[in-house]
DNA sequence: GCGACATCTTAAACTACCTTAAGACCATTT
DNA sequence: AAATGGTCTTAAGGTAGTTTAAGATGTCGC
C-alpha cells in the first residue's frame, strides 16, 4: 500500500474515515522518477500536486542570465509543486527535477477539486498545510533581508540536517542565494574557527 | 455598514448567503487605530486576524542588532497578521504598526474557528487566500536570491504603485533589504539615466 | 516663530559577495 | 586506461551594499 505514508501524513492533521482513505488511495497515483528526470518544466502548466514517498527533488527558476535559483527542496513526506501555475492554469516559470531516483504520489487538479467538494475535511487540511508553508516562506524572506550568507548557511544546516547530507553544496548555494565558490569560502572559515 | 468592503472581498472568491453575511458582520469587530499605534508587539500572542478598511500598516521583525526589517505592508482590502503565532498560540516575533491613522476589522481565533465549522465555505476562501499569499512570498524569495537591489526596487515600484506613494523610503528600503542610504543612491542613479 | 525630530541625500572608507580561472578529486562511461 | 563530467576548493580582482558622519529639507507640537 504505497499511499500509507500519505494517509499517515493527513492523519497528523485530522483523522480520516475508511471512505476518505479509499478515495485518497484512488485519486493519488504512484509514479516512479529517475534521477535528473523532471516533474515540471518551465513553460508547462502544472497539472499535478505531488507528495514525495521516497527520493529528493529541487524546484528552481532560471533567470535572464541563465542561472538557476533553487526555491525549494523536497524529500520523503514533503509536498512539491508550483501552486501558482496549478491554480491559475498559466505556464509555470519553475522547474522540478529529481535529484535522486524517487517515488511520488500525484493528484490531478480535477481529482483535487473532487476531493475538496466531496470530502470538505480536506479543505481544512490543505488550508493548514498552506499556512505552514507560508510561515516558512516568511521566515526565509526575513532571513534573506536581515542575515549574512554565513548566518543563512548555519541556519540551513541546523534546520534541515537531512537535506544537508543528501544535497550537493552547489544546490545549497543556489538555495541560499550565493555562488558555490563563496559558499566554499564560508565553509572554510567556519571550519577553521 | 463597515463590513461591506470585507463582504465584497469575500464575494470575489465565493458568493455568500444572507446568513453568512450576517455572521461575518457579527464576528468581525471594527477598530480604529492611531498612527504609530501597534496591533501586535513582539512577545505577544497574536489573537486576531485583521482586514484593513482604511489606512496603512507595516509588519516587521527586530534583529539581534536592534534593526527593523519589514516583512509586509498592508493597505485597504489587505489582510495582516502573524499567522504562525495566531495558529500556534506562541509569542510572536513580529510587530504590526500603523503607518497611518487606520480603521480595521478584526476576528478572534475562537470566532474564526466557529466561522470555519459553521460555514465551511470559509475554509475554502481562506485556503485560496493563503495560497495566493504563498505564491507572492515565493516570488519574493526568488527575487531576493536572484536580483540586485535596483531590480527589486524597480519591481516594487511597478507592482505596488499605491504603496510607493504612501510609504517612506526608509520603510521601503527595510522591505527591500537594503539601507536607506543605499536606496538613495539607487534612486539617484535611476533618475540621472 | 522656534525647537525637536524625522526624512532624504551625499561622500568616503569598509566589508560582503561575485567573477573568472585554475587545479584536485572523485564517479561514470568508453 | 583514458576520457568525461560533476563537485569542491583556492585565489585575485571587481562590484554591490554597508557604515559613519554630516548637512539640507520638511513637518509637527507648542
Amino acid at each position: 500500500m504505497t499511499t500509507k505514508p500519505l494517509i499517515d501524513y493527513f492523519e497528523e492533521h485530522l483523522l480520516l474515515d475508511e471512505q476518505e482513505k479509499a478515495f485518497v488511495a484512488h485519486v493519488f497515483k504512484v509514479r516512479r522518477v529517475k534521477r535528473r528526470q523532471y516533474l515540471l518544466q518551465e513553460g508547462e502548466i502544472s497539472r499535478h500536486n505531488t507528495f514525495v514517498i521516497e527520493g529528493c527533488f529541487r524546484m528552481y527558476m532560471v533567470d535572464q542570465n541563465g542561472k538557476e535559483h533553487n526555491l525549494q527542496f523536497a524529500i520523503e513526506n514533503w509536498w512539491i509543486g508550483d501552486i501558482g501555475s496549478f491554480h491559475s492554469e498559466q505556464p509555470s516559470l519553475l522547474n522540478i527535477e529529481a535529484i535522486e531516483k524517487s517515488i511520488v504520489l500525484q493528484i490531478s487538479k480535477e481529482d483535487q477539486l473532487r476531493l475538496f467538494v466531496e470530502y470538505p475535511k480536506f479543505n481544512r487540511i490543505f488550508r493548514v498545510m498552506t499556512e505552514n508553508a507560508l510561515v516558512s516562506a516568511q521566515r526565509r524572506i526575513l532571513q534573506n533581508i536581515s542575515s549574512t550568507a554565513t548566518e543563512r548557511y548555519l541556519d540551513f544546516v541546523e534546520r534541515y540536517p537531512h537535506f544537508f547530507n543528501r544535497i550537493s553544496n552547489v544546490q545549497i548555494a543556489s538555495y541560499l542565494g550565493v555562488t558555490p565558490e563563496f559558499l566554499s569560502t564560508i565553509r572554510k572559515k567556519l571550519s577553521t574557527s
